[in-house]
DNA sequence: GACATTAACGAACGGTCGTTCTATTGTTCG
DNA sequence: CGAACAATAGAACGACCGTTCGTTAATGTC
């Protein structure tokens, strides 16, 4: 790896954890420079614009939710065990204990969801492709039989979402301690009561 | 109302609306200004500094969250209707169609849910009192029997905030359109299958 | 209608923003 | 080793930030 990279590298890991702080609008490329002890103009040099910054630093937050999440889900056998990986793995990765600044999609979301852009682009595309991978995997634990074949796997996947989004904001927010436990038990329930497909009442 | 109070609240509703797009702390004195056809130190004057700006417009907004979602759902009759109320309006709220900005709460929690300060602890209460009063309306519909005695009111209301927030993420960022119905059929579901205490299997 | 009070303005402050240059250093490789 | 190049520093830019201040214009009161 050249020297070039390997900065750009060290760079990105400094301003992915001021980002979780200050958000992807509030990290400023003077403040990031202090915190590496170099200079503006250095750390501006490897990216060219702050909106080119703020792409790749959504980048490497997504390789890192990659590392941390769905590639040691994919571990685990497909079917229902993947999906309980996928959210333990979730859970620890978004509220991940003492470490500030939780999850910075959830931030960004928020942040860009109204500011037209190519950041919003690629956190939009980014945020589609999970769903998808989640999709994917509740999809298989209705083809391992372990949930119903009438499963909604959209639904389901919108709820664990869900889930995850409201143990953040109870954690981080209002301070609750017991909110992994919360979303745990709301997975619990998702399983023993899967919705489904057009149920005529 | 004093000339004073008068453009004071002139001023909120467009602050408001402009917290909505760039957020809170993206908000500037500045182009509140130039929104207003006034002069920046004409404006800074009613607030005295930023950060008294930030909460004047979050009691505010707290003020039109009450006014449009729980006065209207206190008019229905307490217990399941009630709730139903409150999940309808709050859905219109959050995701007021059409209506740049989203929801200024939710936006607000993932920017301040790492920033320490005074802006952070009034968030913090508002969001905690709202939540007393969603549990309140569920505690109340457990009294008239239309939910069984053994649910878990907390978790109750925990999900269905889940149910909300994640109908703002997708609706938002993603362009779901049908992420309401997918709140909602949460919503049945919560209903058919409520979480209870201490299950023992 | 004169007067005290409040509201709004306009100019300026020091600071930081993202960005652009030029110069100098450090690395890479024939 | 030395030439070609990549990487970083440093100074400066115009723009805008939140804030202060002194002054003017509008309002409310006796």
């Amino acid at each position: 790896m050249s020297k070039g990279e390997q900065t750009r590298q060290h760079i990105l890991g400094t301003a992915l954890a001021m980002a979780r702080e200050c958000g992807l609008e509030g990290l400023t490329i003077g403040s990031l420079a202090e915190g590496l002890s170099m200079s503006k103009s250095g750390v501006f040099a490897h990216f060219g614009s702050k909106e080119e910054l703020q792409i790749a630093v959504l980048k490497e937050a997504a390789e890192r939710f990659a590392d941390q999440v769905l590639r040691p889900a994919l571990a685990a056998p497909r079917g229902l065990a993947r999906i309980r990986a996928i959210l333990d793995h979730w859970l620890a990765y978004s509220v991940a204990s003492g470490l500030p600044g939780g999850c910075l999609f959830i931030a960004a979301a928020a942040e860009f969801d109204d500011k037209p852009g190519p950041v919003r682009d690629f956190l939009q595309q980014q945020q589609g492709q999970w769903r998808q991978s989640l999709l994917k995997a509740i999809g298989m634990a209705v083809e391992t039989g372990e949930l119903p074949p009438e499963t909604d796997v959209e639904q389901f996947g919108f709820e664990m979402f869900a889930l995850v989004l409201a143990c953040h904001h109870d954690q981080r927010l209002l301070s609750q301690r017991n909110a992994v436990d919360r979303a745990r038990t709301g997975f619990e329930r998702l399983l023993d009561h899967p919705p489904v497909h057009l149920s005529r009442h």
